[in-house]
DNA sequence: GGCGCAACCTATCGATCGGTAGATTAGCCG
DNA sequence: CGGCTAATCTACCGATCGATAGGTTGCGCC
């Protein structure tokens, strides 16, 4: 059961800080995405990366500080939509920028939920994530009424659309034998024709 | 600070049964909306309550039993919604139903938090309400498809409409200011309309 | 008015929580 | 090859977790 010699300080393998910090991140994102932040412990992380519990937090100080960089990590994973949406004024280009995010957030399973998992963990005012959520929330239904500037009510629109697709990628999430791209469609048929 | 004469047992008021084992349910329901089942402890709910970790549990065997119980409060007071809808085939008819549900639902945050906050939660499979979410959104798609049934695609079009709903309810949940119903309205123009 | 049921209490359990202190040693650099 | 930096370790902290054992007492019922 025990690998190394008994009773002797585990000579443990040592790895550059960069890359343990990665390999931590990872791991922390993987527990998170499927139990949610509170229900991931300082040891259940440690496991994972096969090390102690003051080694993981030797590289972030505490719990918290942990979830900001799995946040973080997030983010420069997610699809760079904002960006392009803003310089279309078409409704079919608009759609096809929304249906290729679509498209491939169905190949990131793991980062779709966790996303999922912790918002609705965040929703509590104390939680540690609660103000990037609110924040990201905010400019996501902003970024979203400037794509759809071509609706009579465009802030409207942008909760219409914003409600349709966190729920549809709750509803994969539950039961990935969902096609998303295809509840996508059959929403958006309606939704981006000028009738 | 001590109430009760020092270092004696509290002379603590009783309650009935029946009267004790639905403040722990109101309590516990009130406290699990606001933050979720993880990060609501016994003592929490025995706080709330006026009462000692012992004599919550002596009312419900363990915390697994009272999130039980908190569900099945829940179910009661959920809006009776299936038996009607399945009446209509008058699209307009399906969409009165779902629209007062929608109107009702705007005047009990609390149970509409409680089920966004818990769904996400138990996505997890070693989450004490997995199982009943799992059937719960099998039932709710299955009786949306029924309601759906004049579509040409009745489940992918309950499909649609489920991640609308339940988008619609996360969103509002974030924001209170959300007009619920005008956000609904918006999205029912289009999707009841026979094209 | 006193007796018994049970709602409530105190005290305590072992496990686990996030986090700290300080020793050990791997691995690079001169 | 010897010495320094720092990644990792062991050991431990006080708090809190859900749960159990067993005593106390409010209160309804005869």
């Amino acid at each position: 059961m025990n690998a190394a010699t008994d009773s002797t300080p585990r000579a443990q393998r040592r790895l550059a800080p960069e890359v343990r910090r990665r390999q931590i991140v990872l791991e922390a994102a993987r527990l998170i995405s499927a139990a949610g932040f509170n229900a991931v412990s300082l040891a259940d992380i440690a496991d994972a990366c096969g090390i102690r519990k003051p080694s993981v937090l030797h590289h972030f100080p505490s719990m918290a500080d942990l979830l900001a960089a799995v946040l973080a990590h997030r983010d420069e994973l997610s699809y760079p939509v904002r960006r392009e949406v803003e310089d279309f004024a078409d409704p079919a280009a608009v759609n096809e920028v929304f249906r290729s995010t679509v498209e491939h957030n169905q190949q990131q399973r793991e980062l779709v939920r966790l996303y999922v998992v912790l918002r609705a963990e965040a929703l509590d005012v104390g939680h540690p994530a609660h103000g990037y959520f609110l924040e990201r929330e905010q400019r996501a239904l902003d970024g979203f009424a400037r794509a759809l500037s071509w609706k009579p009510k465009p802030m409207l629109a942008a909760r219409e659309l914003y409600s349709f697709w966190t729920g549809l990628e709750a509803l994969w999430v539950a039961d990935p034998t969902v096609d998303m791209l295809e509840v996508w469609d059959a929403f958006a048929e309606r939704f981006f024709t000028i009738s």
